[in-house]
DNA sequence: ACTGTGAGTGCAATCGATTGCAACTGGAGG
DNA sequence: CCTCCAGTTGCAATCGATTGCACTCACAGT
């Protein structure tokens, strides 16, 4: 592999000149036609700046850790997939990490990619009250601190959970139950908050332990046993969701004819279940991209305000909502 | 952040052996009580190693580069959730990259990721006729070229085509045609040779443009205008079938009464279309897995045998097949 | 007493790019 | 003619960890 001073050498010039002439931001430092000469002289060697080096003289890598709980989740694809056409504008890549909502492992995965000069990171895991580290450019993606002061970009919980609330409503649903996602998640909570608010009564809820199909069969079975006779349930998200049709189906209730139920996030595939599924579609990608930008915006000025982006959503009405039965 | 020199003179010692000590490779040349020294002083401090010195003096890195076409694609999230577990495994992490299938894009990913001194690279994108740069460990997933010595982990994609004729013609089925994959991947060709090859015969055949739901509908329509009597589709991929089950609405069939349609890979929710897909399950995670500890192989030893790993495959039989019409 | 041995440690070079500072050049201004 | 300045370029230090080599020291063998 040539280094820049096979390249300095070439176009007869010092390894300084030479670098100067290959960085956009220093290149006015140097003559014109010099800049060419060095231009060209790194494509005839193929050079490629070695960012080992570089990183260890600039400490910075243009490499950024991106943290989630499971890349399996359908939801996270689109938004990783976002991210990293977000941080490729930039030159940078994406160092990516599963967590399986691990607080440990977490931890060892951020020290892991901290060691190796992570520019920031990208954290979709955080729980509500976690104390992120400050030293190190953050961004949250679909998820958020209580605290505050760590950037953030989501969809909009609360309004996707009240749209779904007031077409449930407006099809003469009044029995409506919540299975929310975990507490200690942000986006279980702030959706739990808003069906809350939306209901503006003392409704019927229970929490999953995970945003997973499991957890929400689960849930849906303790929900049923406390109140038998909901005519909708609005579910932490689609996943969850789908683990309601499960556990409706084994105590016999049919969707929507007995029951509504409603999702959160419309994962792909969410219009190929049976019913397909009512949801709130998030722009996953955007998410993702504006998470990438936003980082960015950080690194460069890491002083500057943690700005909080909430993304529109949108009602997408399918088979498992219907008219109340009664 | 503390560097090896502040170890060093914390435990009194020379950062040469500082190095040695923290090293499990070279401890065994340092003095038990001083290595205890140490360490401690390590944890004391909470020293962390500067991974871009050490890659700029060793030249490893201990990250491996992962290309893929793209990562919506439902196939890959579980391969490279294998592929990240088998990497840490051995310290390593992912960079993770998508090309959507854009030989261009590939390449200059391919070139950044080398110039961060990636170690190693898990491709799953490269076209049957790639020239794969020799110089670097390299393993393809899910994917091979025609001309061999590039180590690879594949699903047994000849036997699953078998399994699939072999079931569909014992459910009298003769009048089978392929939605193939595109010729220029290994997948597409492999099911491609091994259909022709079940069916011994001039059988329909259509290429799909690529392994996506849009271009098995398009490509459908055509094989159904050449061969409008067919009982059965053997498509290339999950993503394909159910394009095939968009194209055989639109001419009014019905499956699995009016003609079969079976897919390959058996993605997350092939069992939820409707109807359910029959298909050959492969193991994803364990694709990926298995990838990424070849990888680590090859990189531990350059110059050893390019293996070439197949996991079998289960046929999973739902819905989506039935006896043929007549 | 002397040499040989081997364990343990220190010294200093090295990896490749970046950057503050100095040096040089030519031309403008005094 | 001298000074000064702007425009360029070179010099050398620097980032932090690793490693070949040399050195020290204690001890065993003769």
């Amino acid at each position: 592999m040539p280094t820049i001073k096979d390249v300095a050498d070439r176009a007869g010039v010092h390894a300084a000149t030479a670098s100067r002439a290959l960085n956009s931001a220093t290149r006015g430092m140097v003559n014109a036609r010099t800049v060419t000469r060095v231009l060209e002289a790194a494509k005839a060697l193929g050079y490629a700046p070695n960012s080992a080096a570089r990183s260890l003289r600039t400490r910075t890598s243009s490499v950024a850790g991106v943290i989630i709980p499971d890349l399996r989740n359908p939801v996270f694809p689109p938004i990783v997939r976002g991210i990293e056409d977000g941080l490729r504008e930039a030159g940078y890549m994406a160092l990516l990490g599963n967590t399986d909502g691990d607080a440990v492992r977490e931890r060892e995965l951020f020290d892991a990619m901290r060691g190796r000069q992570t520019d920031g990171f990208i954290l979709a895991t955080s729980r509500r009250d976690d104390a992120l580290p400050a030293e190190v450019p953050t961004v949250l993606v679909n998820r958020r601190t209580d605290a505050g002061g760590v950037p953030s970009v989501t969809a909009d919980n609360s309004v996707g959970v009240h749209m779904l609330v007031r077409a449930l409503v407006h099809l003469g649903h009044s029995r409506i139950g919540h299975v929310a996602g975990p507490r200690h998640l942000s986006t279980g909570w702030e959706r739990y908050r808003a069906f809350v608010d939306a209901m503006d009564g003392a409704e019927p809820v229970t929490f999953a332990e995970a945003f997973t199909e499991d957890a929400g069969f689960e849930a849906t079975l303790r929900l049923l046993d406390t109140v038998p006779d909901l005519t909708a349930i609005v579910a932490g998200n689609d996943l969850i969701a789908l683990g309601c049709y499960a556990a409706l189906a084994s105590r016999g209730l049919r969707v929507p004819e007995d029951i509504s139920v409603t999702g959160f996030n419309d994962i792909p595939f969410a219009d190929r279940q049976r019913p397909g599924l009512t949801t709130i579609r998030i722009p996953h990608y955007d998410i993702g991209l504006e998470s990438a930008r936003l980082l960015l915006e950080r690194i460069a000025n890491p002083a500057g305000p943690a700005k909080r982006i909430v993304l529109p959503v949108e009602l997408v009405t399918r088979g498992s909502t219907g008219p109340a039965r009664n």
